[in-house]
DNA sequence: GATTGTTTTGACCGATCGGTCAACAATGTT
DNA sequence: AACATTGTTGACCGATCGGTCAAAACAATC
């Protein structure tokens, strides 16, 4: 096999795992794990069901392969936050960027949702280990800059789980959201609109007089 | 059949129902619809499989059931606000009113997020149509409040979603919550201080000066 | 062209799915 | 006591579940 065809077939196989792990999302995000099939899917990726065995070898390694991608997707967000940073400013990118990637990865997002209201019966590690040391760092450096004057003393964990809970929903309830306002989906004004309330509510609820922060 | 037997027969139903209904919620909640299984739920009930259907006629009939009796617990929440209501008052009544009510049914409010999160197959039609209408008659008054100066001119509709999702996470997220937290179960205290916080928040956020609201 | 290794896929496995049914027990009704 | 109604449940149905396997198709090396 010379190097040439190696990485032509690692292409190809790249390709096929591509199609399933994108079907395989979609099935997920609507019916959880245990109401997704593997024929749903192979139907989805117009393939064998065999075939998602062989490239994937059972039901639940390709769940958990999905689960790991979604996490990295999450995890360049926020990493580089200090006691110096704008509160204003780093709030108001974390929203943005949490809207953007509910946007970006609406069935990842679903996925991870469903795992979470199942129990978490794949991620309970996760959540009680790297996430909660996150929230835990993160909360540090909240607490500091409300000693710093630079915003009111509320408790970091609820701030967090605001963010989460308020931009999350417009990717995981999109079907109540679209439903009530009419529209097949989202448009580019709502979603600016949205990021806006969001940034002056919570922003502004929080006792942060925005120096930097786009204003409106 | 006497009146004293009736009462008698018709109480002991109910209270297999009643029975059914509870084991049914608390497995649909957690795998939706298509991940629970007859079987699951049987075993929940401590009932044979046969009795289930005997009761509930179908799965699917079981299901739209317990949707119903999810959305009637909701149905009293805001009905009677007008141009002339206390925003601050209002919108802290429907934050405590939604986060005791998602702590009193965590299993209806999860069986709920699983019914959007699947698309809303069962549940398109209540969207687009009742609860749609009541989003903009609320709409209407909330954009009153904010003409009359009571408070920012904020889109009604975002304000609403906003209060919805920031109660909603700590029921259907609440394995992730807790996770976090390290906690077993969100404590009493946890949830004044949640409650406190949103209000804080939300009502700050938008320009509301909190008159005969609780203070803290 | 023979050989070796990789994909592809229909056929099949035991288990479980939602749902039906008939036999039987229990409970009124007369 | 005889009868009708309702409740209970194991056995069973065809369909589908996740997963296995072997035979055929395909590709690369010699």
């Amino acid at each position: 096999m010379t190097a040439d065809t190696a990485n032509q077939e690692n292409a190809s196989r790249d390709r096929i795992e591509q199609t399933i792990l994108s079907a395989a999302e979609q099935v997920f995000s609507q019916h959880g794990y245990r109401g997704a099939s593997l024929q749903a899917i192979a139907d989805q990726a117009k393939l064998p069901k065999a075939n998602i065995l062989y490239y994937m070898g059972s039901k639940q390694a390709l769940y958990v392969r999905l689960l790991n991608r979604m996490m990295n997707r999450w995890n360049a967000v926020l990493e580089d936050i200090t006691e110096d940073s704008d509160p204003g400013q780093v709030l108001s990118d974390f929203i943005r960027t949490k809207m953007m990637l509910g946007q970006r990865y609406p069935e990842g997002s679903k996925l991870f949702a469903a795992e979470i209201l199942a129990g978490a019966p794949f991620l309970k590690e996760y959540l009680a280990g790297e996430l909660k040391e996150w929230v835990a760092s993160r909360a540090v450096i909240i607490r500091q800059w409300a000693q710093q004057g630079k915003m009111d003393d509320v408790d970091p964990r609820w701030l967090i789980f605001l963010n989460w809970s308020a931009t999350q929903h417009y990717t995981e309830y999109s079907a109540q959201v679209t439903g009530i306002l009419g529209e097949e989906a989202l448009s580019e004004a709502d979603l600016a609109s949205i990021c806006q309330f969001l940034e002056h509510v919570i922003l502004k609820g929080c006792g942060i007089t925005s120096s930097n922060a786009t204003s409106h």
